[in-house]
RNA sequence: GCCGGAGUGGCGUAACUGGUAGACGCAGCGGACUUAAAAUCCGCUGGGGCCUUAACUCCCCGUGCCGGUUCGACUCCGGCCUCCGGCACCA
């Protein structure tokens, strides 16, 4: 049999939604807004099928809330600035200007043939001055808050290419290009002072119960809060002192010695003159070797020198020997510790490879012995502690924090594994930092009626030698009269990390061409947070922090009323091919355009959200693909072969009184699909079961259709132009084209989309009759089928006088019988 | 190591608040239609008792493993095993 007409039905539906601007929003209606946000795509060319899967959730959705009556907001853009661009236009020898809009472009083209529709009237792209103006007014705004500052920090650097590495292009310590072991270099960066919002953003992830679980705990665990104390140890015969991070200051008795990181600004005090010098100088450059070769975990035992000094324990007063040892980090903490062998892993370690003394001073349930553990248990009690012997775990920590405060030696202090983030790169393709280095005035911000500071185009964009950017090439660019003394200066050359660019797109959709601000509060405050985000998962830690904070800045300063950008987010899962992620590089892909050629996007759509549930991965097979062609088919054949049917004018709620027996069956049957699809994808964005049910409601019309008309009641033809009507209307926002041809060839003027859901009738849908499961001793033993709602002392006498019951209890009396309404009966002997 | 998530037929998966395990689809088998094939339609399809009378309206077993709670457990509790993902010297 022929198959449906799917590439023409496809093509005039996609010319007809853009003609009528289907996804126009109207920002206008607040009242029942839904702000349906897929994260935008970096435009790296042709999408394959594991792309489209986000898109294609994120179109469905939003139909589905425009049928539910929603003023739907669905925007588009290009997070459009960022390496692929410049590497892939410097291998065509193209601008990467030039390359970005071509791929644009293509990847319109297919959001259009998959029918995914979008407000393009909203449409934003990050390397637009008209944008990143805005990216720039951002930073002057963090500039201004005191949140954006320089300092310098350590690159990765290539000494062949003669190039700055992204950390992602750092192998095993090599460079991913040329396989050079890479350096280290220090560079004046910018960074936004992201730790200032640290306990704002861990404690509104409370706020959040709609994200997902592994993505709350993600960030939480990135962030990563540690309360503790600061100590000052004095250095022995000095008057210098170095300060400790502790979570643990009741365990300060067990101080049995203290590691510098080799990088600790006292090192090279200590060092310097030092009789040793040579061999310590001879150390620091073997840690620097074993951190760049990228290993992920050095041993705590494995290296460590004994630096020939000592520093006094403020509480216990003992002298400790100081080491430096790489396994204490400078960045985090104070880059010095006071090593407690016998309660942390990591020193006891330490201490077993250098002969150093282990001292318990927290026991637990009375016994004495090593307990090498770094939690903090808080049922120990002290011991070996002087003064505080005795004390819990808990109370020691509050009583030596409060005697050191008061003596001025220690401070409560709390701890983030989070870093500030450093923003600056040394590269061509990004939105420049939008300050000025004056030799008078040092640096100077641009005014920001200068903004945009215009990204030249005649620049050679390849990587240059010296760690600088491209832009340093180009004295068009770089100089410039400082704005506030007038003098000769430069511009800063680098631009900023494209996650800048990405972390406050979301306000711009209400205002993509507003020339005269970022966004526009009284909008962003009726339209924001977002209603539904949807996105890969890997952006769970970098963007969705990132766009938090800047969301937290803004409204720290006033922009906006509002903290939290997301209100819900769902991740979806990758899409495999033979085990592993699709990707171009893997050489797995499947393209879009080959299955919308032979089977449609309608098609390719079903499948994506047929095979599985949305959050999990899957795996691609043509096989199933097929299945859900038929389906398709099968739709449109009952169509055609019941035209006549279907063109019969619907008058309304059907009578269920004058309907056959298996009339009725349908008749409850679409009710139930209608109250399971809803929930499905409202409640649960589960459109794999969501479509089951359409493919049963599908498969309970058929065999009635087929019926001889002898059998049929007299609204036989209204009931089944009811059913496909509802099947149809259920169906339009997962394949939405099939489904307009189908409303508007059974005789629907306007398009299907401005039609709302059709509502379930509780009373329908429960079945009439129900299989009554009789238990005995909780094994089924027999079925009957019984109305709906039969009350339960019916439903015990039926269980208790079925013959299969009689003939199990053998004239036992039944010891207790359970009855669950509208389920079984379970006679206990 | 820590933190999350997941283990169900040949496969993708489904099962509401603890109540008929396997819906829906794929693949497979049988049949109808056809000169034939494709397509389509109909039926069967977890394992076993059971190709040594028959049994598809019978019985037993079965949701990673072991145990527990319960009239009843894929679902709850305790203890494991495996796989996937994130972080990984965080003091």
């Amino acid at each position: 049999m022929a198959k449906y007409p799917h590439t023409d039905i496809e093509h005039k539906w996609q010319e007809r939604w853009a003609r009528d601007g289907l996804m126009r929003c109207d920002l206008a209606r607040t009242d029942r807004k839904f702000y349906c946000l897929m994260m935008f795509p970096y435009p790296s060319g042709e999408l394959h099928v594991g792309h489209g899967r986000n898109y294609i959730i994120g179109d469905s959705l939003a139909r589905f809330k425009k049928m539910a009556g929603c003023e739907v907001l669905a925007p588009m853009g290009w997070d459009a600035f960022g390496l692929p661009a410049e590497n892939a236009a410097i291998q065509r020898d193209i601008h990467p200007a030039q390359w970005t809009r071509d791929n644009i472009a293509r990847m319109k083209q297919q959001f259009y043939h998959w029918g995914v529709v979008y407000d393009w009237e909203r449409e934003v792209t990050s390397c637009e001055p008209g944008y990143y103006r805005w990216t720039q007014w951002l930073f002057l705004q963090l500039y201004d808050a005191g949140l954006a500052y320089r300092k310098a920090a350590s690159v990765n650097w290539c000494p062949k290419d003669k190039t700055v590495l992204a950390n992602e292009q750092v192998v095993d310590g090599v460079c991913e290009r040329c396989g050079t072991p890479i350096e280290e270099r220090h560079l004046e960066q910018w960074f936004f002072r992201i730790t200032e919002f640290a306990d704002e953003l861990l404690g509104d992830l409370n706020t959040l119960p709609d994200w997902p679980e592994r993505v709350v705990t993600m960030q939480r665990n990135w962030i990563d809060r540690s309360t503790g104390l600061e100590i000052d140890f004095t250095v022995h015969g000095s008057d210098r002192t170095i300060t400790c991070f502790t979570t643990r200051p009741d365990t300060v008795f067990g101080a049995t010695f203290m590691v510098l990181s080799p990088s600790h600004p006292e090192v090279e005090r200590l060092i310097t003159g030092a009789r040793r010098e040579e061999e310590f100088r001879a150390a620091i450059a073997r840690f620097q070797a074993d951190k760049l070769s990228g290993r992920a975990r050095v041993d705590p035992g494995k290296d460590g020198v004994f630096l020939d000094a000592y520093a006094d324990n403020p509480v216990s007063g003992e002298q400790i020997p100081i080491y430096m040892a790489p396994y204490v980090l400078m960045e985090y903490g104070t880059g010095a510790i006071m090593a407690v062998p016998a309660h942390d892993e990591r020193d006891f370690e330490f201490a077993a490879r250098y002969e150093l003394p282990v001292r318990e001073v927290v026991r637990f349930g009375g016994e004495p012995g090593v307990l090498p553990t770094s939690s903090y248990a808080g049922d120990g009690v002290l011991v070996n502690s002087g003064a505080y012997d005795g004390l819990g775990q808990h109370d020691a920590f509050e009583k030596i924090a409060d005697d050191l405060e008061a003596r001025g030696l220690g401070r409560r202090r709390v701890n983030y594994r989070l870093r500030d983030w450093l923003i600056s790169r040394q590269r061509y393709w990004g939105a420049p930092i939008p300050m000025i280095h004056c030799p008078k005035c040092g640096i100077v911000p641009v005014p920001e009626s200068d903004l945009p500071v215009l990204l030249p185009h005649d620049v050679d964009f390849r990587p240059r030698g010296d760690g600088k950017s491209p832009l340093a090439t180009s004295d068009a660019f770089s100089n410039v009269a400082c704005p506030r003394c007038g003098g000769a200066a430069r511009r800063d050359t680098d631009t900023m990390d494209t996650f800048v660019d990405s972390s406050w797109y979301f306000l711009r959709y209400l205002s993509p061409q507003d020339s005269t601000a970022p966004f526009q509060r009284d909008l962003c405050d009726a339209w924001l947070p977002v209603d539904q985000y949807i996105g890969g998962v890997e952006h769970a830690i970098l963007h969705l922090l990132y766009a938090r904070f800047i969301t937290h800045f803004l409204h720290a300063r006033g922009h906006i009323s509002f903290r939290e950008p997301f209100a819900r987010l769902f991740t979806q899962g990758m899409v495999c091919k033979n085990g592993l992620k699709m990707s171009k590089s893997k050489g797995n892909v499947v393209a879009p355009d080959t299955i919308i050629e032979s089977m449609g996007a309608d098609t390719m759509r079903l499948y994506i959200l047929f095979c599985g549930p949305p959050e999990r991965d899957i795996e691609w097979s043509d096989d199933a693909v097929e299945g859900c062609y038929r389906f398709l088919n099968r739709v449109w054949r009952f169509y055609e072969v019941h035209s006549d049917l279907l063109a019969t004018p619907f008058h309304g709620p059907i009578d269920e009184t004058t309907l056959t027996a298996s009339e009725r069956g349908l008749f409850r049957k679409a009710h139930q699909t209608i109250d399971r699809v809803l929930g499905d994808v409202n409640d649960h964005f589960r459109f794999n079961t969501a479509i089951s049910a359409l493919m049963e409601l599908s498969n309970t019309m058929g065999p009635l259709a087929e019926d001889s008309a002898g059998e049929a009641g007299p609204q036989r033809a209204e009931l089944l132009r009811f059913a496909f009507d509802t099947l149809v209307r259920l169906l339009a926002p997962m394949t939405p084209h099939i489904c307009e041809e189908l409303w508007e060839r059974t005789s629907h003027a306007d398009s299907v989309f401005s039609m709302e859901m059709p509502v379930a009738d509780p009373e329908f849908v429960k079945n009439e009759q129900f299989d009554l499961v009789i238990q005995v001793n909780s094994k089924i033993r027999a079925r009957e089928s019984v109305p709906s709602d039969t009350d339960p002392d019916t439903m015990k006498a039926i269980a208790l006088r079925h013959p299969r019951v009689i003939e199990e209890l053998a004239g036992r009396e039944p010891r207790k019988v359970i009855v669950i309404q509208n389920r079984l009966v379970n006679v206990v002997v």
